[in-house]
DNA sequence: TAAATTTGCGTAATCACTTACGTAATTAAT
DNA sequence: ATTAATTACGTAAGTGATTACGCAAATTTA
């Protein structure tokens, strides 16, 4: 297929797809060369009950075993049932289970097979030397990538990574004014309702942190503000970390740690010691955020703000 | 997928199945991802549709290029339509064609989906990055390998050179006298009929060839005669190869060809120059054996066999 | 120039799976 | 000891491809 060197890496799945259904159409015409009456279809069921126990396997056993789902287990042993190559038995101890046994007839196809299955699998084997790239164990590598981390979390990551590359933390401006309010405001009232406190901090940030020695960083996300995150000077010469906040609409990009590496940075060249910050538990993401970023949980002096039940604190030397 | 470990080779196509709808499951999830509103089956026709020609692709073009069947390609492309992707028109010098093309709305995907590829291509590349066999380069030459040869013939040389292996070729003994007949016999009845040379021949091998000085080879597969063949000398010194025959349910076992060695070992060691035969072109398979068997045609003496058509003739020397 | 064959493509049926859903039996939680 | 959750498994419907078939247009052959 030339199309596909056209396409490059992301067909691989319509690929794989269209090389699978040739080989079992070929499967076909392979069990009709030997006169064996199975349908291609059946052989991982067949495969799984060859290895017989005495009492039969359970249809869900055999569909973990060959990964595919129950209702498909269920058809094919019907059909094999109907073609006397199988017998169901109802479970003695658990009502509930069909255990499948290989029949005589079964049995006897299981001999059959057994040249055919012979030439087969030299016939692959023999292709296989012709190849380069072992088929067989890459699949097996696959199965094993995918099944660590699914095709999805690899893609999610990929974009985060790439969108997080476009993210820029930059120092507060007073054009950043609204933006700073909206985006705490808006976490706050879903999870919470304004305080008081949030009030003076948010309207005037200026007076409330800036000039009292404390630092805000913006994060703009192609130009626009979509997270913000600041720093406030406490009595000891450490800083709170406070009033992190990023867009939902921006959420997955890496922000937060963005923000949260540039306070830990300015606060660490500014000659603190320890960086201390209040949550609440109900926030998992941000908690975990914090732990990502190194802080853990301390029992800290009383906190103005009703929403907090945890905090914690980051040692910087 | 540990069974695969245990069932070997054999359930290839099975396994590239299961993997293939892991991964579709998973583009599928992707395309949500990146809220892009296209169906990962309607991938490889719309990437064909990317590569724009002014006048659109007709269904059969975007068939061949992307090696889906027609209606597939059909169904697809209304479905696409529904959501306004592509237009269809009417070929105006060909009433039959149906031409598809990218609408506005397929090209502003176009744009969109940009970042996915990327992001989709550098995913799996890193995946790729951790395997040591390259599965993409595995499929490529897969699909190389089939186009070449399908499983089928594949394994059916498989299955012909292990029972040829099973094959003997014994001489002719008294009791191989009936099968001998009953195998010439059955050939000739269904293409010819039996005529006054052959009663001779088959009823009496022992006075009409050995005692001739010529010989007889037997075939015999599982210790059953089913096959047999002659050598009947000639005035010239040289040897007639005639009555050679196999049975219908032996054949695909080489068995015409290792009778034809042994008989032409036979001449040779008997000091014969040449090995001629008479047969007839409707009879397509044995001639090109013959063929294989390094005869070519020549024009000989006439026949007494009236269903002779072809004379063809070996040189030994 | 008519008849036969080939080609393009749509529709319907089929295939080998899957999800969705329902029922009954078993096990866990309150 | 109920109630709730889980498990086993069957049936039905859906999915993405396929073959089978039929019609009409185009091309080849007689």
């Amino acid at each position: 297929m030339d199309f596909y060197n056209k396409t490059g890496k992301m067909a691989l799945g319509s690929r794989l797809r269209r090389l699978s259904e040739q080989m079992t159409e070929q499967a076909a015409a392979i069990y009709d060369l030997y006169q064996v009456d199975l349908q291609p279809k059946w052989f991982p069921v067949f495969y799984s009950l060859l290895e017989q126990e005495e009492t039969g396997k359970s249809i869900m056993d055999i569909a973990r075993e060959i990964g595919h789902t129950h209702p498909s287990v269920s058809q094919i042993v019907r059909e094999m049932a109907a073609k006397g190559y199988v017998t169901e038995r109802k479970g003695e101890t658990d009502g509930r289970k069909n255990f499948v046994l290989l029949s005589p007839a079964g049995q006897a196809l299981r001999q059959k097979m057994q040249v055919q299955l012979e030439d087969v699998t030299t016939a692959i084997e023999k292709a296989m030397n012709e190849t380069h790239h072992d088929l067989w164990k890459a699949i097996g590598e696959w199965e094993f990538l995918l099944e660590q981390k699914s095709l999805l979390r690899r893609v999610q990551e990929e974009k985060k990574q790439r969108e997080s590359n476009e993210v820029q933390i930059v120092d507060f401006l007073p054009e950043h004014s609204l933006a700073f309010k909206q985006l705490n405001e808006e976490w706050i009232t879903t999870w919470f309702k304004m305080e008081e406190e949030d009030h003076h901090a948010l309207d005037h940030p200026k007076e409330h942190i800036l000039d009292k020695g404390g630092h805000i960083y913006m994060a703009l996300y192609q130009g626009q503000p979509v997270g913000a995150c600041g720093l406030i000077p406490m009595e000891d010469g450490n800083f709170e970390l406070a009033k992190m906040a990023v867009a939902p609409s921006a959420k997955g990009k890496g922000i937060g740690f963005l923000l949260g590496q540039a306070c830990i940075e300015k606060a660490r060249s500014q000659g603190a010691q320890k960086l201390y910050l209040e949550s609440n538990t109900k926030l998992k993401p941000a908690i975990s955020l914090y732990h990502k970023l190194g802080f853990h949980k301390v029992a800290g002096p009383p906190s103005p703000y009703e929403r907090c039940n945890i905090q914690m604190e980051l040692r910087l030397d």
